[in-house]
Order: C-alpha cells, then sequence, then structure tokens
DNA sequence: TTCGAAATATAGCCAAAGCTACATTTTCGT
DNA sequence: ACGAAAATGTAGCTTTGGCTATATTTCGAA
C-alpha cells in the first residue's frame, strides 16, 4: 500500500535528480502499474499536491514541496534511528518505509534528540561497527 | 485503518480478561461501527483466525492464538524500544499501535537485542528519567 | 517524414475498511 | 411472560489502492 506521502517524496527526488516525474518511472520505482499511478497523481492533483498535464509529467506545488520536505526529514531520522539501535542498514531501510508514516511529531522529536545524544558520546549501545 | 492484527490481539485480551469476545465492545475499543468489526470478523473466519456463531461472539482458533502472541510481543517490544529511545510513554503507546504492523522479524531483532544491552548497562542514552 | 514502439491515459473490475440505515434476535426488567 | 432496549446482523454506499485490457499520444529511427 502506497501513500500519497510516498508519491511526493519520489517526484521531487526525480525532480532533483532529472529535472522531470514521469508516471511510467514514478510506478515502476514503486511497483506498482502505471494506470495505479496515474490514478494516484490524479489525486495529489485534487488535493492541491501537484500540477500535470497530459503527457507531460509530474510537478509538485509549493504544499506538495513543504509535504515532501517534511517526508524526507522524517524518513531520514527514522532510518537513522533504526540504524542507531543496532537494525541493519538494509531492514531499516525497508521498514522504515512503512513505518514513517506512523512517526508522530513528539516521537520524530525524541528521535532527534535521541540521535544528538548518541552522536555525542553514547559508544555503547547499537551499531558499533563491531560484532 | 485496523488491521486483522488488531481484532486478534484484542479479541486475545477480550478473551483473557472477561472469557468472551462481543462484536459491540470490539467496535467500540477499536473506534469503528459494529458493521465494520462484523465485517472484519467475517474475514477473520474466512481466513482461518477466528470462529464465530451468530449472536455469540468470537473465539480465536489456534492460528489466531498464535498470531495474538507474536503480535502481542512484537507491540511490547515496540512500546519498550520508543520508550528506550526517549519517546513519552504516551506517544510510544499511541505510535506503536501503527508501527507495529511494519517492523520486520529482523527489526524485531534488534529491537530486542538493544533492550538487553539496555537493561544491562547503558546509562547514558534514551529515557533517564532526568531531563 | 512517417511509422512503430514506448509512454500515457481511460475504462472497468476487485477487495478492504469505513459508513448509515434498517432488520432481526437476545436479554432484561417489570 | 412479555415488551422494550440492547446487541447483532444485513444491505448497500464510499474511498483508496490495487489490477488488466484497451485506446491514444509522443517520439525516435529508418
Amino acid at each position: 500500500m502506497t501513500l500519497l506521502e510516498d508519491y511526493v517524496e519520489l517526484i521531487a527526488d526525480l525532480l532533483k535528480e532529472h529535472g522531470e516525474a514521469r508516471t511510467t518511472d514514478i510506478a515502476r520505482i514503486l511497483g506498482v502499474t502505471h494506470p495505479t499511478a496515474t490514478k494516484t497523481i490524479a489525486r495529489l492533483r485534487r488535493e492541491g499536491l501537484a500540477v500535470s498535464r497530459p503527457y507531460r509529467g509530474v510537478f509538485l506545488t509549493e504544499a506538495g514541496i513543504a509535504l515532501a520536505d517534511r517526508v524526507r526529514r522524517r524518513h531520514r531520522l527514522v532510518v537513522e534511528l533504526l540504524i542507531a539501535v543496532g537494525v541493519p542498514q538494509e531492514s531499516a531501510e525497508a521498514d522504515a518505509e512503512g513505518i514513517e508514516h506512523h512517526v508522530s511529531d513528539v516521537t520524530l522529536s525524541a528521535f532527534e534528540r535521541y540521535l544528538k545524544k548518541s552522536a555525542a558520546g553514547g559508544r555503547s549501545l547499537g551499531a558499533t561497527g563491531k560484532p
């Protein structure tokens, strides 16, 4: 189940890296068929997060860009937190995709504090690089 | 969006505490209307996780009980992990409800290891009781 | 330049999870 | 014992997120 947030995040990435976000690429990367992507993009438009013209790719509105930024930051923090407590990178990346949508602001702040402390001097816990 | 796993977990709780699991209670606790609960219970039956007779409550099959155990354990670990990294208990409980369904076995094992280490001697990180 | 392949769109289907409205069965109080 | 209230069930609608099949548009290569 792929959520609007994932689409927005991916579209932002594609726009930054390639200057355009094409329906087919979005579908392929998210692992859905292109009609599914098309339908969701229509919903993004309806909700004021993106604009698109037929056969001309997708672009984000201000609201879409703002959402993408928030989502990306949250995603990054979740992955880092998971790695910091010892989750293998691969699992961290994979699980974060599902987890991130359920992390509240309060929890996110806690993650941030933890990572800061952890970076500062917490050497006895989590992933140390040594088994 | 309430998943099968949540129903199974709740039904197990109700059965343990009250000896019965009634549709109305399930609906009320999960915050959905009773037709929604009824429909999901039908799905539990279809998938071999529960049995029920009209007007006579719901019971879990062996498979249902096994699932409930796994879900409960995972839920507990997720809450404990969140608290261990400094998430306030209330947020931990609330967010765990959504997060737990996306935690893989690998990640869960990592949580377990972290909590063990943390309990053993990791005193410098996470919730210490002191701000 | 034009034609075929690739990209995109559209139509229509499905299941899940939610709802309201209505029907039926139990249960409980008098 | 009976009738009303509570519990449960059923019907049918909605949205979301999938799908396949089919139509259309764009684009690149001959």
